[in-house]
DNA sequence: TGCAAACATGACGTAAACGTCATGTTCATG
DNA sequence: CATGAACATGACGTTTACGTCATGTTTGCA
C-alpha cells in the first residue's frame, strides 16, 4: 500500500503521513528501491489509534511514548514492566480528566436549569 | 486592584492577562488617566473560570463563545435563550468527550489486566 | 526628592502540528 | 512512449497561547 491508499483509508492526509514518520510515531514504509514507501495494513489501525489518543487530548509526544504499548508484543519481563508503569500512570491521568469533565458536566446542568427555570416563570406572567 | 495583583491571585502572569484582554477574553481594566489598569474582584473568578474550562480542552476562542454564560445576567428572553442553546451544545459535546474517556479508561484497564496475568504466568513457572 | 519596583506598549521569539508551494522523480494508462 | 496523476523532499507559511526583551512611564517608600 502506498501512501496515498494508507492517508485515505486512515483518514489524514499524506502530509500527517509523512510527518509522523518523520518524528518516528508509525514505522517507515518500505522504500523498495524505487524510493516510494510501502506500508502493510497495520499502519492504518496504527494511524487510527494515533487519531482516538489526539481526541483524548495527548500530545503527539505523549502518544510516542505509549502507542508501541499497541502494537508491540513486548517481549522480556523488564519491558512489560515498564509498559505496566506507563499504562497505571495513563489511567490515573484519565481518572483526573473524568472527574474534570464530570463536574463540568454538572455545572452545565445547573446553569441549564436555571435558565430553564428563569424561562418559565416569564411564560407564567 | 492593579495587574499584578490580580496575576498573582488568578494564578497566571500579567503576560497573560494583557493577552486575553487584547483579544476581548476579559473586560479591559479602567484606566483612570494615568495609564494603568484596575480591575475587580470579578476578574479574578473570570480569570479562574478560563483556566478550568482550557482544562476541559476549549481553546480561547471557544471560550470566549461561553464565558460570558457565567458572567453576564443576561437580560431578556432572547439573549437567555441564546444561553440555553449554547450550553445545551457544550453539554452534549461533553457528554461525548466523557464517553471517549471512559472508553480510553477500559482499554487501559484491560491492557492492564492483560500485562499482569501475563507477569503472573511468569511467576509460577 | 530620589530611586527601585511595578506598569504600559510594541516587537520579536517559540513550540506544536501540520498546510502549502516548488521542484524533481515514478507510475500507470491510452 | 507520451503524459497526467501520484509520490519524494525541502523549505517556508500558519495558528495558538503565550514568553521574553527593550524602552519608556508611574508608584510608592525611605
Amino acid at each position: 500500500m502506498r501512501i496515498g491508499e494508507l492517508a485515505e483509508r486512515a483518514e489524514v492526509t499524506p502530509r500527517t503521513v509523512r510527518y509522523y514518520e518523520s518524528i518516528g510515531l508509525i514505522p517507515a514504509g518500505e522504500r523498495e528501491g524505487t524510493g516510494q514507501h510501502h506500508y502493510p495494513e497495520q499502519t492504518i489501525l496504527r494511524l487510527r489509534k494515533i487519531e482516538q489518543l489526539k481526541n483524548l487530548g495527548l500530545s503527539l509526544d505523549e502518544i510516542r511514548n505509549v502507542i508501541e504499548l499497541y502494537f508491540s508484543d513486548a517481549s522480556g519481563v523488564r519491558a512489560k514492566q515498564k509498559v505496566l508503569t506507563i499504562l497505571r500512570a495513563h489511567l490515573e491521568d484519565a481518572d483526573k480528566r473524568l472527574v474534570a469533565m464530570q463536574q463540568f458536566r454538572t455545572d452545565l446542568k445547573s446553569h441549564i436549569k436555571r435558565f430553564e427555570r428563569w424561562m418559565a416563570e416569564q411564560k407564567r406572567r
